[in-house]
DNA sequence: TGCATAATAGGACGCTCGTTCTATTTTCTG
DNA sequence: CAGAAAATAGAACGAGCGTCCTATTATGCA
């Protein structure tokens, strides 16, 4: 299909990548616990062993889903951000995009979040890989505060750690309230609160560079809360 | 056990009491989905058939540890908190005892938390009971918001769905970094934020009948952030 | 104490699961 | 184009699941 590539790929290749686009989106809307090689077969027009043939194991085909969810959201969240400005916008740009992923995910779910849930008891090489790529967000997220803290767009006694937390939360709350109990507005909730976090760390200190105008609006915004 | 009782408990009820709780332990652990028959009957010492002639089905089972859980979280987090004075106080004592039931159930699991990372997409009557237990905790979070704001601790432009939702994000948070990530420190922050929360509230509004004491400190904790 | 009834055990059922083994078909390459 | 190698199918396995049926044992009331 793609005639650009150095090294042809070979048939199995072709199908293990449909394989696992078809797993991810099954293992979205029924956890990566409930991801099953019967169901996913059934999905491809394959047998069972055809599918299992390109794992080892069905531990595997849940590790290949996680890094290529992982890789997605790299691609969606992660480095599209890296272009703006260090400091607040890029900040501000990760959030934003962090919530329209999880947005568009709303009927299928964020496998970070829902595996989370999932894996919190369960030790094994999932967990691990999963924790690997939270972690890894969480340290990103981290990064883009304390770079925000340093071209003086937030407060210097902000704690990045608590920052990250909240961030954290908002998004959390969003999954919870629009995929559990389908609340509209969720989305909406969000932001909303997320400005508010800006706003008080913003407004503690006062060396922000940030536009007056930016300043007030969201002055307007926190009023309404 | 309990001689109190007027209709004195017949062994199956004791026994069935007795299986339910057992059943709650290894659902918090293991997942309203994960809890399986066999493994119960096996910590009950009991035969798989033993244990199902106190429940219709697998699914009334489920049910009855959701009903069990929810009955506890009243108690320990709800009603006490309804002996504090209307207003700020008492939405502080519930959340602040819900921190600490969360809190305590680091290494168990929160049903209401975990069930909703399950049951998102699973329609049914588990999903049904799970939901309207959830709805209520938040209805009753959203009433002690609104008493606030009557009573003039919080600026009466309060959004309180906003503020559940924001205070539902920091328990999840909690609930996601203690349980999932094993960070230390996590309950520290989703009190920080909670007050973070509240002394946005209160500075909006300059009708507040909080003590000035109060208000001092939650700004200094503000300003720390 | 006896007897109806409730509580529990044991076994079997049909099903689905992940995995393995062996054929067969398809794909790539010299 | 032929032959090696890769990809897939098909059947079978053992295990665990919820559930049902039938005994057997324990309980509580007259």
């Amino acid at each position: 299909m793609n005639d650009t590539q150095q090294k042809p790929l070979r048939k199995g290749e072709q199908t293990r990548a449909a394989i696992l686009e078809a797993a991810l989106s099954l293992a979205s809307r029924e956890g990566l616990e409930g991801l099953t090689i019967g169901v996913l077969a059934e999905r491809m027009g394959m047998s069972k062993s055809g599918v299992f043939a390109h794992f080892g194991s069905r531990e595997d085909l849940q590790i290949g889903v996680l890094r290529l969810y992982h890789q997605q959201f790299e691609q969606e969240v992660f480095y599209p951000s890296l272009r703006e400005p260090r400091g607040l916008p890029r900040l501000e740009s990760l959030f934003a995009r962090w919530v329209a992923r999880v947005s568009m995910e709303i009927a299928s779910g964020c496998i970070y979040i829902s595996g989370a849930a999932e894996y919190d008891d369960r030790p094994g090489a999932i967990r691990e890989q999963l924790l690997e790529m939270v972690r890894l967000w969480q340290v990103a997220l981290n990064k883009a505060a304390k770079q925000s803290m340093q071209e003086g767009h937030l407060s210097p006694d902000t704690d990045p750690d608590q920052l990250v937390f909240e961030m954290y939360g908002l998004v959390l709350a969003l999954h919870h309230d629009a995929r559990f109990i389908k609340r509209p507005g969720s989305v909406e909730r969000a932001k909303k609160g997320f400005e508010r976090l800006m706003f008080g760390l913003q407004d503690a200190s006062l060396t922000g560079s940030v536009k007056q105008s930016e300043k007030k609006s969201l002055k307007k915004i926190s009023k309404t809360l």
